[in-house]
Order: C-alpha cells, then sequence, then structure tokens
DNA sequence: CAGACCGCCTAACACGTTTTAATAGAGACC
DNA sequence: GGTCTCTATTAAAACGTGTTAGGCGGTCTG
C-alpha cells in the first residue's frame, strides 16, 4: 500500500531511478536544477529510502551492533550512549542486545546482528570464548571488544585495567588498617570479577600479607543489587562478618550495603564497604560508595570510533589495544568525607557524558 | 567473499532454492528427510539468513523500533527490558534509540525505524505532536504509545495514570502538615510533567486549599540528578525553601536530595521530598527517597505484546488504551520508616522484573 | 482403468536499490 | 564542419530471498 519506491519519485521528477538514487547518495554527480526537482518530488511523495534494498544491494548496512551484558547496570547504559552518540554522528543506527550475561542469550544477539548485516559490532562477552566472533569477522563484520582486553594483535579492544582497579581498592582497605577483607564478586566466568579478585591479591601481597588468611571470596549468582543484599544476608546470619567488603560492582556493593544497614551493621564503622564501576548513583546512597572509577562514556565512544574506522578501511585500519587507568574515588563507606563536604565529588550526580580523563589515564598498547 | 547464500545451500543438499526457504519458514511443508538434509547443509556452511533479502521480499521485517527519552534513567531501561524480553521471546529484535528528550533525535530515530522498515514501533514521544507517527502508521508501521496516552480510538497505549500519581504524592505531603509545597518539574512540552503537577493541584484544591498559594512550580532544563541538583541549589540561594518539594522524576529528587544534604539541609526535617517512578535506586538512596511506584518492567511487556499483537492481524486488532494506577510509597524522606525497618520495602533492590501489579491496579479503557 | 487428487518439489519472477557501461548532448578546438 | 572531450543521464543487471503457479510421480475412487 503506502509504500512508496524510488520509481514513483523518478516518475514524478521525469528521470530515471538511477538519477534519483545517485541524489540520494552522491549528490555532485547531479545537475543542480534535476537535483532539486528530485528533491521537490521526494518531499511531494514522502519518499523514504528501504533500507533493507539498500543494504542487499550494498552488501552492507548502515548499523552496528552493540551487545552488552546487563542493560540494567548503568555501567554498560553510559557505555551505550557514548556508542550511540559517536554512531548516530556518523549516520549509523546502534541495535542494542541485552545478553543479561548468559552465553545463549549473547549467541542469539550476534545472530541477528549477522543476520541485520550490521556493519560491526561492539561486545562486552561474558565469557572468555570469541570463537562466535571469529565467526562474525569471517562474514566480513568488523569487531571491537568493550571492556575486555583483546589478547591478540588483530582485533580492537578498550579497557580498563581491572588488575590495577582491584589492587587501588584494596590497597585502599589495608590504609584504613583493616586485616580480614571479603570479596564479593559475581559469577567466575566474567572475566572482570577475576581480574578485580586477581588485583586485591597483588595488593595484599605487596602489603606482605598472605592472601589466603586475610581475603575470602565469596561468590554471587549475578552482579545486581538483589544478589548483593542476599549475600549480605547470608554473610551475618554465618556470623563472621569481614572488617572490610569488597564488591566486584557498584550494584552488589549497593546491595550489600542495603543488607548490612537493615540489620543493624554500621558502615563504615562495623564493615568498611567499597564498590567498583562509581555509577552515578554511588555517590548517592545511604551511606555514600568508595568505589573505582572508569572512563565510562568515554568507553563507549572510543570503541566506537575504532569500530567505525576499522568498518570505513579495514586495509589500512592499525588495530589497537586501548587501556584506560581506574581512579580511587573515596567516600563515607571507608570512612571518607561525608556529603556534607562539597568537594567528596566534582562531578554532578547525573547521566551526561563525563569529563574527559586526564592524559595521564590512557594507556595505550601496541 | 564469505557470505553463503540460500543458493549454495541448495546445491549442496541437492535441492531447489525455493525448498530451501520453505524449510527456513514453512518447515511442514517439506518431506521430512528433506527438511533434514537441508538442515544439515545449513550447519555445515555455516549459513546465515540474509534478513535484508528477506525484508526486501517479505515486505517486512522482524523487528521493532523503541525509542525511549532517557536512556539514562532506570525507569526507561526497566521499560526496555520487558519489552525486549517479550519480543525476543517471539522471534523480534528490538533496536533501541534514545530520543534524548529532543524533537530532532526523536525524528531521526523514527527516519532510522522507517528506513529499516521495522515491524512496529514503541514510543514515549517527548511532546503532544504526534503527527510523524501517523505518518509511519500509513505506511504499515503499527505504533503503540508507551507512558503516553492515546487519547484517540485508533491507537494502542500503555500508560499510568499520572494524574493520580500527582494526586498521592500531594496528598501525602498534605498529611505531613506542610503547607508550602515546591513542584519540581522538567521541561513544560513533556506531558508527564504537565500531568503530575495537575494531580498536585487536585490533591490541593481536594484540600480545600488555593495552589496559587501553596504550590510554587520551578522548571527544570531536563529530568536529571544534575538538573535536580543545580535547582536545590538556586533554591537554597535564594532563601525561600519551601517545606516539601516534589519532583516530577526520581533522577530530579536524587539531585535535589543530594544538594540540600551538602548544604546541610535536613530531609525530612528541614524540607521533606517526594520522587516519581519509584526507580530501584530510590530506597537505597542517602535519605531513602519516598516515591510513586509504576509497573515499569510490566509497561513495556503489555506494550510490546499489544504491538506485536496488531502486526499480526492488523484486522482482527482491537486498539487498547490501558491504564495502570500508581502506587504510594513512604519512605524516610517524608518522614516515613527508616531502613532498619526491613517492611520499608518488599521488593529487593534490583533491576529485575517487578512483580506483576494487582488486578485492582489496572484499569483498562475501551 | 481413467480421472481426480495429493504431497513434494522446482522454475521463475518480484521486491527496491546501487552501480556499471553505454548514450546523448553540448561545447571547444582545429 | 568534423572530431574530441566532458557532463548528465539512462538502461539494465545484479544483490538474496519469498512466493506463486505449476509439474511430476504416485495413490485413491468410482
Amino acid at each position: 500500500m503506502g509504500t512508496v519506491s524510488i520509481k514513483e519519485v523518478a516518475r514524478l521528477a521525469r528521470v530515471s531511478p538511477g538519477t534519483v538514487s545517485n541524489v540520494l547518495n552522491r549528490p555532485e554527480r547531479v545537475a543542480p536544477t534535476t537535483r532539486e526537482r528530485v528533491r521537490q518530488a521526494i518531499r511531494e511523495l514522502g519518499f523514504v529510502r528501504h533500507g533493507s534494498a539498500s543494504t542487499l544491494r550494498a552488501g552492507h548496512s548502515r548499523t552496528i551492533g552493540l551487545s552488552v551484558m546487563d542493560i540494567g547496570n548503568p555501567f554498560f547504559t553510559d557505555v551505550a550512549a557514548g556508542a550511540e552518540d559517536v554512531a548516530s554522528d556518523l549516520g549509523y543506527a546502534v541495535i542494542l542486545g541485552n545478553s543479561a550475561g548468559t552465553r545463549s542469550k549473547e549467541e542469539r544477539n550476534l545472530l541477528v546482528f549477522a543476520e541485520q548485516r550490521v556493519r560491526g559490532v561492539l561486545i562486552t562477552p561474558s565469557d572468555e570464548a570469541l570463537g562466535p566472533l571469529d565467526g562474525l569477522r569471517e562474514r566480513g563484520i568488523s569487531v571491537v571488544l568493550v571492556d575486555h582486553p583483546a589478547h591478540r594483535p588483530d582485533l580492537c579492544s578498550v579497557t580498563v585495567d581491572d588488575v590495577a582497579g582491584g589492587r587501588l581498592a584494596v590497597a585502599h582497605l589495608l590504609d584504613l588498617g583493616v586485616r580480614r577483607i571479603g570479596y564479593l564478586t559475581g559469577p567466575r566466568t566474567i572475566r572482570q570479577c577475576l581480574d578485580r579478585g586477581r588485583g586485591a591479591g597483588q595488593a595484599l601481597a605487596a602489603a606482605g600479607l598472605d592472601p589466603e588468611t586475610v581475603l575470602e571470596t565469596m561468590e554471587a549468582p549475578a552482579m545486581t543489587a538483589r544478589a548483593g543484599q542476599e549475600a549480605a544476608e547470608r554473610l551475618i546470619a554465618s556470623g563472621r562478618l569481614p572488617e572490610a567488603i569488597f564488591c566486584a560492582n557498584d550494584l552488589l556493593a549497593l546491595g550489600v550495603l542495603r543488607g548490612l544497614l537493615q540489620a543493624g551493621v554500621g558502615v563504615p564503622g562495623d564493615v568498611a564497604l567499597m564498590g567498583y564501576d562509581d555509577i552515578d548513583f554511588a555517590a548517592a546512597s545511604a551511606v555514600s560508595l568508595s568505589s573505582v572509577r572508569q572512563p565510562t562514556y568515554r568507553l563507549g565512544q572510543i570503541a566506537a570510533e575504532l569500530l567505525l574506522e576499522e568498518c570505513g578501511d579495514p586495509g589500512a585500519h592499525a588495530h589497537r589495544q586501548i587501556v584506560f587507568q581506574p581512579e580511587l574515588v573515596v567516600r563515607e563507606s571507608t570512612g571518607g568525607p561525608g556529603r556534607t563536604a562539597a568537594t567528596t565529588r566534582r562531578r554532578a550526580l547525573t547521566c551526561s557524558p563525563a569529563p574527559k580523563p586526564r592524559d595521564s589515564t590512557l594507556k595505550e598498547i601496541r
């Protein structure tokens, strides 16, 4: 019914369909007067290019896929906002897929991306198996890893040094004088969790302490606030509360905080608490949360830039693995200044772009 | 290069391309043994259907578009999660667009949707102008409004009664005994803000009070925490703090809370504070936030169900305007029970599906 | 046993766009 | 006036899939 094609535009403008196509894609090849006549016809008929036909003929689309592990986590929506801003500036649309951290949903997302013949894919993989991604690349779909390092020279990645982040966090806790630390991690398949835990161990070793006796690792089934709260409740029931708890992300930490406070456990008085990511809500929580800040929005931006550069000219493109350095943010939950001190946090609680990181926080490899 | 088409599958399976197509789309029409032979060939070659060719030929795709006003607002990510779960169960992919509340980005999203020939569109419009949407519908793209009422019998919508929500909020504040209330709203073009303000006025009128003297409306340029904080700072600087502040959403309220606390203003002691949406972080904030709860995830689910029903059989489809009733949630910021009371909130702080609302909260019109 | 019917499959075209090679037309130069 | 160059346009052939009309055996029915 309603759908009007390039042919009808051509007829109205008294030119051939090919000329209409040229007006759309290479206007400089068309004489100004014809060009305007065609544009008028397009307006008049309300013509909208059929993206699928275009993709079919051109062999590729103007879309990229973005697969994240948790759409409910502000960390990932910040990344998505950064990527989308860059992509849409260059005329690309973003198809967003939520893998919810599961292998099967992730694969379903990738299948959709492949069927849609997206130009490229940004992905935070939920585990180390990159096989499906190589499958995409064989089909000519570029891939950039987000928040996951590519340990290979033929793949771009944008990450933040999670081992360093873990070190920062636990070194800070040790500075407080605590000597029994709990590490609440997410599922073991998640690299971020492992690296942050490894950094924690390094901080202990550097302080001459034995990780075995000082650090107790607890695994939550998901990296959500609910899981964090349940972990805290279990911990309280067991009667073996550590002096400090380091959580693998802020959502877990906010859940733990809630569980502790509801049980009457003081933070930081009885237990010091650290999160990770520094999501915007961390500064606004019941007891403001110490955390490890990452340049989240920037992560998405750079990833999209790398991807589109690679799509634009795969031959000339030099793959890069970019690593940012995280930053410690001390707040009340580890005895830092209270919220009445206006200096606690310069960045307002918001979801808009984070300030561009200082150059010193950026380290590029290769 | 790598891309393998239906023809090569056909050759390997020694059938015609049409049969392969049938295996993909109407397997029951193909004899079991041939079917299996074709499927084997598909696996062997790693064939992936070319979505664009399929869309081109079939005239429609297996995708829906979702345009939200703020991807950084947990309210909308919850809606998106609900919609995506339903859509992907039915084999549809979701293209997510962030309009950031601006007209121009919204129109860009709709253009992308139209070019992609999505099957339908879910949208929270940023203003009252539905013209572009009718344009879509003329092209055969179904539309369902999310969190925005369709005041027409030919359009589906899923909403929550914002006027009632505003009444609930302000009636509660009046119960506390306050007689000077500030209403911090977002841009005037946003319907939700207007309706919630209207409800606030109704609550005052019902209590025999004069809205003019009791309620002072302040407009923030955006519905973010940053804007909320800045509004609070301006208010403090002006020296005219009301006894209570009702914010048009929780992000604004969290920002206001932050601004007040940093300036040493007590909540709820000096100023009572109410948000709207009851996002998961509202219960975990510095002073836990009273709010108006909406069945967010459910909103997305139902919207997607309506949309796909309409897409499936536009003839038989009866348009419906569904209205949920919101629910008051009283917490510390209006003198409710502190967080040590385990009964404050049944639902854990998390981003997973909200419990299905009780039937009494659902009211369906027409 | 003829004819109708059925299940399964194939051949061929159509979908709307992009692109390439070819064509027409207008000057410009000798 | 003829040829050459350059520009503006066109015709036609793809791209990979879905669908429709029909063909080919074989089986059932009267």
